[in-house]
DNA sequence: TCAAGTTACGAAAGCGGTTGCGTGAATTTG
DNA sequence: CAAATTCACGCAACCGCTTTCGTAACTTGA
């Protein structure tokens, strides 16, 4: 592997000025910088990635903090997309990252502090985001830089994040089952200790409002953990006397699990009962019928993560920013008006 | 943070003593070590990963090779379970990973050149192996580390890879068919250009000339592309006049897609068709009835991939091998004995 | 024409480790 | 007990690049 200083022989210059015209200094000439990027391409040479970093103490890499085992196995497709639009953005700014994860809290925690320490990496974006999370405290105790997917929680309101605007998202797709005739709609999340739950419910409850709809509380359930078509409070809600003619899921996998339950039950989607979910995964297309879902933008939500913590490594002083990425609303078959 | 002399200093010895007790060298006596380890823990010292990279010529990082685009978008839930096996093994072991993609072949080989002049990585993790791929003519004209996850095809047998059995476990899952009376059975694949969809065609194939049942071509269906449930052929598999009693797939995906086609023709899984998978993903829980489904562990195949690169990082005269990973297949209730 | 000011580049000191070699002290040997 | 080893550690060069500072050579102005 060629050198700096290989390039400097072959040019006839010094390193110094080989590395000045690698970076466009003003004070080398235009003829020299000619002769030097010449020898550099003839030699192949890219700069030394450790080497660098040593000189100018930054590492140019971030850790990517995957969630402690599968403890929302249900959202693999949403983060294989943020990974990837990460891997994207970082490749295109010559940045590295390191995916860390771990069979617990405690192991993850170990992790990043011995990357931090060991200056691997300048910072971390964090794939989720949580209540009381021991890695967060942590990062916050020690002023280290991080970037949340999906938005902080109050506790947490001057971290930097970039996230959906979720309640608009279920205002406006409440709105829809609302504009096709629907009063009785239901809301079915899962555990509600993520934050996009939360804020989808929040839109679900405003779409109701505003159309002065009454709410019931029947109408609301969460189904916590890993869902399985015999789940009991689906059937539950199903069954109601005055069952909902349509409900809003919090994800593709609630909303295919769903309508499983309700095939079961003899009830026909969307005939008897509407569909409406979120994330537009792979599911979306693959339920029967398809689903009307809200595509989330996973990939964007990576690159745009990716954008900010490069900014806010460059530019350290920079201020908290909240990145808001937009949605859209894919209508397929679960939707239909109310007759 | 704290640095070697920092060490150093408070343990009243020399900056080469601090080094030699972080890696045990035998020259140092006891006593003296401890002393430094006392130090070091003071100050939590962690010894600074780029200038170790730099003095020792090894960064102690690999990449990680997503595909270009979403070329095979439904096989997501593997790529994030091998991810995170890679990642696992990689902070237990304290190297770096980082993952690499791009919009296209082009970009992708561009990026890996790039990283491997760079001396940023030792080596790459595939996460796919195709024919005929540019950056795997590349690796190879350049004699550079890597290993595939998935067969190598016949044109690369001297790669390292890790691997299921696939032969064998489509052998057994369609043994576990035959076993249960079926004799019509079918098997759809996805694109046969991944060597893993070969396999399991090869094994479904095996099972019945072991089993002296006659092929039918007529039962053996390729679905390339994304697919949906209005899929033609098959449809057209499902009312041929002697249709199969029992199917086999190549992935969780399809599976489902054939149930939702099935239903659609009026036939009951498994009543009327029984069917088997492989992947055993979420899907395999949420489709209705459950998917009965091969395991193939991606989280032991990450692991034992990053295992591999990172041996052969550290030894480089190391033979290339070859890992199986096992399988495991999981009943559950698309299978039914034939009445 | 000469002092002052630019311009264009090189020398060298880091960045934070590792490691070959040398050496005084402690230990063993004859 | 002197000589020969062995032990335990420090010195200093080096990994490849960045950057401060210094300085020739060249330009400018009076």
């Amino acid at each position: 592997m060629a050198t700096i200083s290989d390039v400097a022989k072959l040019a006839g210059v010094s390193p110094s000025t080989v590395s000045r015209t690698c970076s466009n200094h003003p004070s080398i000439s235009r003829r020299t910088k000619e002769r030097v990027r010449k020898a550099m391409t003839e030699l192949g040479y890219e700069p030394n990635f450790q080497a660098t970093s040593l000189a100018t103490q930054n590492s140019k890499t971030f850790g990517i903090l995957l969630p402690s085992s599968d403890y929302d196995v249900y959202q693999k497709s949403f983060y294989l997309e943020a990974i990837r639009g990460i891997g994207l953005f970082c490749n295109q700014k010559q940045y590295m990252n390191t995916i860390i994860t771990g069979q617990n809290d405690e192991e993850l925690l170990q992790t990043v502090q011995s990357m931090v320490k060991g200056g691997r990496v300048e910072g971390f974006i964090l794939l989720y985001s949580r209540h009381d999370d021991p890695v967060i405290k942590y990062l916050n105790s020690e002023g280290i830089l991080y970037v949340l997917i999906g938005k902080a929680s109050k506790d947490l309101s001057d971290a930097i994040y970039v996230d959906n605007d979720n309640i608009q998202a279920s205002r406006e797709l409440t709105n829809l089952l609302i504009s096709k005739g629907h009063k009785k709609i239901g809301y079915i999340s899962s555990d509600s200790e993520y934050n996009f739950s939360q804020d989808r419910k929040s839109g679900y409850m405003l779409a109701l409002t505003e159309n002065s709809i009454p709410m019931n509380s029947q109408y609301i359930v969460e189904c916590a953990g890993i869902p399985d078509y015999n789940n009991g409070k689906i059937k539950e809600l199903l069954t109601l006397e005055d069952r909902p003619t349509a409900i809003v899921t919090s994800d593709d996998v609630l909303a295919t699990l769903l309508i499983s339950t309700a095939y079961t039950l003899g009830l026909k989607v969307p005939d008897d009962l509407s569909v409406a979910s979120f994330n537009d995964s792979l599911l979306s297309h693959l339920s029967h019928p398809q689903l009307t879902s809200v595509d989330i933008n996973a990939l964007q939500l990576g690159i745009e993560a990716a954008s900010q913590i490069i900014n806010h490594i460059e530019n350290p002083d920079l201020l908290a920013t909240k990145i808001i990425v937009p949605h859209r609303i894919v209508e397929r078959e679960s939707c239909t008006s109310l007759k």
